[in-house]
DNA sequence: CTCATTGCAAAACGTTTGCACAAAA
DNA sequence: TTTTGTGCAAACGTTTTGCAATGAG
């Protein structure tokens, strides 16, 4: 196999997505991967996602009707939005138990799952 | 307050979105429509799904992030994705038991969730 | 040198909007 | 008539792609 050339663009932009705290948007990372490498264009943003994504490093998820990017490799998790504002949180809880392979609702056999939860985050609950 | 005049058009896309399994894409919905109604153009269907959306009698459901509407009203319910076929299913099961008000993984207060179960379908499980 | 990667600009795609015309009241 | 709804085409924002120039080996 062919190893990628490591290039300064790629390392940065999967720095981004490696040390953020929950999936961002592509204008996120965009902006992020500019505080190191100004000369960054959305297009190279836009393929390198595409190449990180095949590789199984990143992946997107759609939530809200936005598309955002996530690291992958963290393990089981979801996400919750705040209907206050705004934002998104990984949640390395789970609330459902549905081993892959579980057979449901009569016939569907059942390999994956994702859950998104809606609320208030812990800011906007406490009335701050 | 004003009732909206009844329209054709309209009276034709909410009925598809009625009378159909799950959730429909765009495309999806302007054919059937143009089933009944040859002549309705892409605009007026989204300019009624925005509409109906409004009233709440129809609401967008992302999923993969293709965006789809199905009819509201028809009680809690969840979406299965066949990784095979790739059409969607409407479970009215629920793997979740989270009340309204749950307070969640240290402080987030759930007001809703969203779960999207992934695998085959009856029929692709089936082996035909 | 060769060849993958980049930035830019243009193209493509899904969705929205302006406007003149048609339909309903 | 007045008013609302419609079709078309243009506009819009986001994502993808063609291409010439750059950068790495």
């Amino acid at each position: 196999m062919t190893a990628p050339r490591s290039t300064r663009q790629r390392d940065v932009i999967a720095r981004v997505l490696e040390t953020a705290e929950g999936p961002l948007a592509v204008a996120d990372i965009l902006v992020r991967t500019q505080a190191d490498v100004p000369s960054v264009g959305l297009a190279t943003v836009y393929r390198t996602l595409k190449l990180l994504s095949d590789q199984g490093h990143v992946h997107p998820v759609t939530l809200d009707g936005e598309t955002l990017y996530e690291a992958s490799g963290r393990g089981h998790h979801h996400h919750f939005l705040c209907t206050v504002c705004g934002r998104v949180f990984t949640l390395h809880a789970c609330p459902v138990s549905i081993p892959a392979g579980t057979v449901y609702a009569g016939g569907f056999v059942v390999e994956a799952h994702e859950v998104t939860l809606y609320g208030r985050c812990p800011t906007c609950a406490s009335g701050r």
